[in-house]
Order: structure tokens, then sequence, then C-alpha cells
DNA sequence: AGCCTCCTAATTTTT
DNA sequence: TTAGGAGGCT
């Protein structure tokens, strides 16, 4: 091989010649199915572009004949990018080169008519589902306490994700939603078609049906697309394998890109096992590994192995290096979630300047990864304390503002006048006086013509069903929608000044304006209604405007400042930095003890792959965080390190602990026969003679006494039962000692839980089981 | 229609 | 603890 190779190089375009071997082969596989299995930093954005680009270097596929799918709109625009550097051209124009879901959208206002749509069909978002799930079940006399407009939502969800329709839903899924399941997803379905819309799921799965109806139209898809490609195909989930399958069941030219350990995504239908299954799915597939990791050092690559191997389900890698050494990943613990916040913003703001021997760096190069977003909060209430400049990553979005999407509604009622939804949002915003009673009538009215809400509307003018002021009013607007869009139509207007015109007629921006003095934010609100229209300007017509902010719900990222970057694990995927902090890998946060209850073995593994991401993100320092107890929901709980530190070899670790700090439990102390009442009631410090606590016997208790946890399988419980606690261990009255709070007396029990008053820190209440933390003040005088 | 109070639930989230 | 929703009251 290597001599092929040799003879091969000097005739390698430099796009191919740049690639290591096992990328150059997956490029230059181009018939025949082939799985590209690249791990975490191993350059397969450059081998997936390099082989887009070879395909049409040789004249194998028009940009046109390359079905080329990613998950998300940022590794789409990056393709584009890099395919289009590579190629010295504009890509815009090749159609099918996108994510899933605007690929799939294309195709179906191709084939509209064949999915009983008209082609400017609307594409949905959570919300306006969410208000639909809602009419439906009010309908229905179903009780939303119960039955939540979103499980049914997320039900749904679910049976599009994989494949099922109404009429194919099979009767294992028909006792989900109270058995109405199957009625109300019909409905919906019913809905969603005379508002001439779709929702994600059926971008998708639309797509798959018109496939698999018509023969026809799948040949001469199949035709067309001369090659697949597709990133990221660990996330795949049915209906997306489905399509895939569909489209390749001829030539079989697929190549998939993706990262077993890196699915993270199997909560939201993303199926491990398309990836685990390519060979036996395609004869004859390619495997291909890409193990050489460019990204980080030889350390953090080894600490991120050793966890991943914990792992029994996946196809296996070797990543390997040519660095060598570098900095150990960082172990420290704190008392807390407030300290841990303290210590990562003074490391941070110490890192700027150089500490422990490092290097300097930007703000920029720095990043918090947390596994849930609540833990955001400790660190911006700090960072906000100190003014370090910071940025959350996948906050709320601009698009999902309220002004916006009122403003959007506008817009949509002017393309599609059928869009029932949009109409009735801001049918009465600004008020118009058409309260309950008038959109009552207009909807009476639209639903026994079968009419759009608007022509409900139109309707009930003329037959004067409305009257007095709202009719004027209802008069005004109806006359400024059709004005307008009839001038946009003739192309008098251009959809900017169409757009600035509704907000301006319609009278919604002079609302926010007279309730500027009223409200604070309202300055900010018209302040994004401008940045909307100069939005539109990026786009040719008011339909590929509607079309971008449905597929593409991003906030725009401001690059300008230096700032740290503060995001969960999930978003951090396809991302690194220089240096990396991942806080609060405690047993029950992370991993996740919902994941663990509600999954099994299968969650703690799809925790695991996510601690793997993390640490993957780092390229030169990672810094892991525990606490030994946490504020959840108000109440303390104590805490153990994450069982994924375990997995970490330790030689690839530092340990940055204050002696005594590190996962301190009281009750192993009591254990333990403690020396002195000194070292309870005072301090930690005490305990510093200790010099490596990694090392120390309180550290090694500490993962025996974690050994007996039993795998999720066999089902992890307190092993405090109520019967113990109430056989008296604590009484109301009792006076106690709390490692962090000091003396309190009990004020109340319930269940395992305590309302306990500490001299200095006041009431607080301690969730069960509280021994873990609190001790009897008279045990202590014994000592 | 808007304000207030009570209740409940609480990972991850792209498209 | 807190945020968001529902329901009640003015």
């Amino acid at each position: 091989m290597r001599k092929d190779q040799d003879l091969l190089e000097p005739l390698l375009p430099p796009y191919i010649r740049e690639l290591n071997e096992p990328q150059q082969e997956a490029v230059l596989s181009l018939i025949g199915p082939v799985l590209m299995l690249a791990g975490a930093g191993t350059g397969k954005t450059k081998a997936l572009t390099a082989r887009f680009v070879h395909l049409l270097k040789t004249g194998s596929a028009h940009p046109n004949e390359i079905f080329a799918v990613t998950f998300t709109n940022k590794a789409a625009f990056e393709m584009k990018n890099r395919v289009g550097d590579l190629l010295g051209r504009n890509v815009e124009g090749f159609k099918w080169l996108g994510t899933f879901h605007s690929v799939c959208a294309r195709f179906l206002r191709k084939h509209a008519e064949l999915a009983g749509l008209e082609p400017n069909f609307t594409i949905l978002d959570t919300d306006d589902q969410l208000r639909i799930f809602k009419q439906l079940i009010q309908a229905e006399n179903i009780d939303e306490k119960n039955w939540p407009a979103r499980l049914l939502a997320s039900t749904i969800d679910n049976w599009k994700n994989r494949a099922f329709t109404p009429e194919n839903l099979p009767m294992s899924e028909n006792d989900k939603y109270d058995g109405l399941g199957r009625s109300l997803y019909a409905q919906y379905q019913d809905r969603l078609t005379r508002l001439n819309a779709c929702d994600f799921g059926d971008l998708l799965l639309k797509v798959v049906t018109l496939l698999q109806a018509n023969k026809d139209l799948l040949q001469r898809y199949q035709k067309l697309f001369k090659y697949i490609l597709v990133d990221e195909y660990q996330d795949t989930n049915v209906v997306q394998y489905l399509l895939l399958r569909l489209l390749a069941a001829g030539h079989q030219n697929i190549c998939c890109v993706g990262d077993d350990d890196q699915s993270i995504y199997g909560w939201r239908g993303a199926e491990v096992g398309n990836i685990l299954r390519f060979e036996s799915d395609f004869k004859d597939a390619k495997i291909i590994r890409l193990e050489q990791n460019y990204r980080s050092t030889e350390y953090i690559l080894a600490a991120a192995t050793g966890v991943i191997s914990a792992n029994k389900n996946r196809l296996g890698k070797t990543l390997w290096t040519s660095s060598k050494g570098g900095e150990r990943v960082r172990l420290i613990g704190h008392w807390d979630g407030g300290e841990e916040a303290i210590w990562i913003s003074d490391e941070i703001e110490a890192m700027q300047v150089g500490t422990r021997g490092l290097r300097k760096y930007n703000l920029s190069e720095v990043s918090i990864l947390v596994r849930a977003s609540h833990q955001m909060r400790a660190f911006e209430d700090r960072f906000l304390k100190t003014g370090l400049p910071y940025r959350v990553i996948g906050g709320p979005r601009f698009y999902e503002r309220l002004e916006v999407r009122d403003a959007i509604a506008y817009f949509r009622l002017l393309v599609s006048s059928r869009d029932d939804l949009a109409f009735d949002r801001i049918i009465n915003t600004p008020k118009r006086g058409l309260g309950d009673s008038a959109q009552q009538k207009i909807r009476e009215n639209s639903r026994v013509a079968d009419k759009s809400l608007l022509d409900g509307a139109r309707e009930c003018l003329l037959s004067n069903k409305i009257s007095g002021k709202g009719a004027t009013q209802l008069r005004l607007l109806l006359d400024t929608l059709d004005r307008l869009r009839k001038m946009y139509i003739q192309g008098t207007i251009s959809h900017i000044e169409m757009a600035e015109q509704i907000l301006e007629e319609s009278g919604y921006t002079r609302m926010w304006m007279s309730l500027q003095d009223k409200t604070p934010d309202a300055g900010g609100r018209l302040e994004n209604l401008k940045e909307l229209i100069k939005g539109l300007e990026e786009f040719e017509n008011m339909e590929g405007f509607l079309e971008h902010i449905a597929l593409v719900m991003e906030n725009s990222t401001d690059n300008e400042v230096e700032k740290v970057s503060i995001m969960t694990l999930h978003a951090a995927k396809g991302l690194e930095f220089p240096a990396v902090f991942l806080p609060g890998w405690e047993d029950g946060l992370f991993p996740s003890q919902r994941s663990m209850d509600e999954s099994g073995v299968k969650g703690l593994e799809e925790e695991r792959r996510l601690a793997y991401v993390g640490i993957t993100r780092a390229e030169e320092l990672c810094t892991i965080s525990f606490v030994g107890s946490r504020q959840v929901y108000g109440q303390w709980q104590s805490a153990i390190p994450s069982r994924f530190i375990d997995n970490i070899p330790v030689e690839y670790i530092e340990n940055l602990t204050l002696p005594g700090l590190y996962g301190y439990q009281l009750d192993e102390r009591i254990n333990q026969d403690i020396d002195n009442a000194a070292t309870l009631s005072d301090d930690i410090q005490s305990r510093a003679a200790m010099a490596d606590v990694y090392q120390s016997p309180g550290w090694r208790r500490l993962q025996n006494s974690k050994k007996t946890h039993k795998d999720p399988k066999v089902e992890i419980k307190s092993s405090i039962t109520d019967a113990e606690i109430l056989s008296g261990r604590f009484l109301v009255d009792d006076k106690v000692f709390h490692q962090k709070f000091g003396y309190g007396v009990i004020l109340a029990l319930d269940g395992g839980n305590a309302d306990v008053f500490f001299e200095k820190a006041g009431e607080k209440k301690l969730r069960a089981p509280i021994e873990k933390y609190l001790i009897l003040a008279d045990s202590l005088d014994e000592l």
C-alpha cells in the first residue's frame, strides 16, 4: 500500500497530498460504500471536504449530483466554506449540500403537491406546534395536567423520528399518551395540511414516504444523486437512515463519516446502531479508521482514551498523536458549587498573565463545559461580579424572542395567507379591539366555510358579524396586508420595504414605542426589530428569508471581544479550545442520575461518551472539578466524585485539590475513628499534612466505597431506609454539626430531609441522606 | 385584559 | 430555589 501511495504521490492534487494515509484512502475510494470512523480531532471534515472536491475534480459528478448532508447549520456552513476554498468558487448554488432538514425542505418544496402541500408551505417551530397541540387537547377534553401538551409533542416527534405515520403506527405504540396518541397524531397531521404547514419531523418523514410510495420518483433521484456523503453518521435517526438507504440502494456510493464514541444524542432519536450496523447494511463496505489526532496533547488524549475504554458497546479505535507529554489533566475538588466557580474564575484571571508555569491564555482560548445548563448560573454570577467577559453559547435565540416572532408572523401572513397560526398571533397584537368574542366569530366562520382565518375574517366583515371599532381596525389590517402583498408580488416594493411597511402600518412598531417609558425592554425590542429588517437584506425575497429562519435558528455571534465561552457539553461537540474546564464531575450530576435511571447502562455509556467529548475538546489544558456538596433545587446534597474520574489513569492526572477538600465525607471520618474533634469542627488544615490526596488513604477509601456502587442495571438507590432514619439517628431539636455550616438545630424532619437552623448560616433545607453530612453535636463532644 | 398568587416540576436540544 | 404556567380576581 505504502508503495502505491508513493508512486501516486506526485500525481495527487495538493488537497489530497496534504492528507495522511487513511484520510487519502477515504478520499480516493470513490466507488462503493465507505464508512469513515473518525475519532475526535482526526480531521474528518478535512477528509470529507476533500472527498467532495475530489468527486468534482475527477469529473465523477456535478455539484448537484452529490447529496451531502450534515446535522447542524454550523457543520453545513463550514463544509461549504471549505469546499468553496478548495475550489476557489462560490458554492451557494450547490443544491444538495446542506443539513438534512434544509435539503429535505428543498426536495419537499419541489414535490409539494405529491405530499398534499403547496410549495410555499410554512415550517412550524416548536412554539407553533405546542399551540396546536394545546388546541387539540382542549377539544378532546383531556386533562392537561396529567397529559401535558409537551408530552404529546415529544411522543409524536419520537414517532416521526422512527418513521411512524398515523397509518403505520404499530399497535405496540397505541397506549402512548393515554391511548389517544394515534388519534391526536392523525388530527395534528390534518391540521398541518390544512395550514399548509410542516413541522421539522415532517420534512424528513414526508420525503421518505414520498420516495417509498413513488417508484419513479425514487429512481429518478437515485440516478441524480450519484454520490452520497453523510457527516456525523452516529447521530442519524431511523428516518434519516431510511432516506439514505433509499437513495443509496442503487449504486451504493455512500460515504458516511462518524464516531460511535461521540454519539450523544440517543435521547432525541439518534441510533448508534446505524453506525454499528453499517457493514451489514452495505455489502463490501470499506471501513476506514482515522486515528491520528491532531488536536490534543498525548496526556489529554490518554485520559480521554482511558474514559471511553470503559464503554463496552463500541467499534473501537485507538487514537494516537505525534505530540508527546503535555500537561496532565488537572483535578480539583471544592466544598461547593460557589467555591468551584470562584476557583475557576480566579484561575482564568491568573491564566491571562500566566500561572503555574503555564503559558498565557486569551479569554477566547478558554471554555467551561457543563453537563446541565443550570450549572452555568454559578459561573455567570461570579463573572458578572468580577467583570470577566463571558459568552454563553446556545442560550436564548434571536428568532425566539417575542417581538421577532410577532414580526415574523406578519411576514408569514403576507407570504402565505393560509397561515392561521400567524394570523392568530398578530390579529390582536397590537390591540385592535378584537378580543375573544371577535376571534371566536372569525374562527367559527372559517370552520363552517372551510377557509383560512384570514378569509374568515374577511367574510365576517362583509356579513357585518363584527362591527364597531374592531371592524374598522380589522378592515384596515386586511387592506394593508392585501395591498402590500399585491405590491410585493407585482414587484412594486421589495421584501424589505414590505416588511418595514407592515410593521409600521399595522401599528406594531408604534405599540413598542408607546411602551417605551413603561417597560424597560421596549427599546431593546425595537432594536431587535431593526436588526431583523437588516437581516432581510441578505436575502433576495421574503420566502427565502422565512425558509432561512425556520431552519436556521442560530443567533448572531459577536466575536469582537475576547470572552470566555460557557456552554453545555452537547453544544461543545465539534469545537476545540486550548484550555477547557469541566466542572461538576459528581455522580448524579455527571453521569446524570436521570440518564442512568431512565436508560440504565445505555444511558451511562452515553454519559461516558459525553465525558469523552468533553475531554477531547481540550488541546493543551484540561481541568476537571467536583464538589463535596451542591445545592440542587434549593436543597443541599452531598456528592461523591464522578465515577468517570476513576476511568482516567492516575498517571495522567495532576491533583490540585487542597488536602482534605476532595469529596470530603463526614460519615467516612466517623467510620474511620477520627483522631480528635478539632479535625471536625476546625479544619481541613489539620489534614494538610497529607501530601498527595489522590494517593491518600482517604482517596482509596472513597474509591473502595464507590466500588460497592452498583451498575444502573442493578439500580442505584440510597442505602438508607426511612425506617433507619426514623429509628432515630436524628430528632427534632437535636443539636447537629455540618461540615460547612457549622452548628445548628434541627427544626423539622420529613422523610429523610431536614430543616436545620444553623447559628451562622441560618435556616437550610438538607436533603436525604442527611447523615451523609450531618452529625449530632453530642457525638462530637464524645470524640 | 392584566395582574397576582399558587402550584409544580426541574438534563441534554438541533432542525 | 426558581421559573413558568394556570387559574382567579379586579
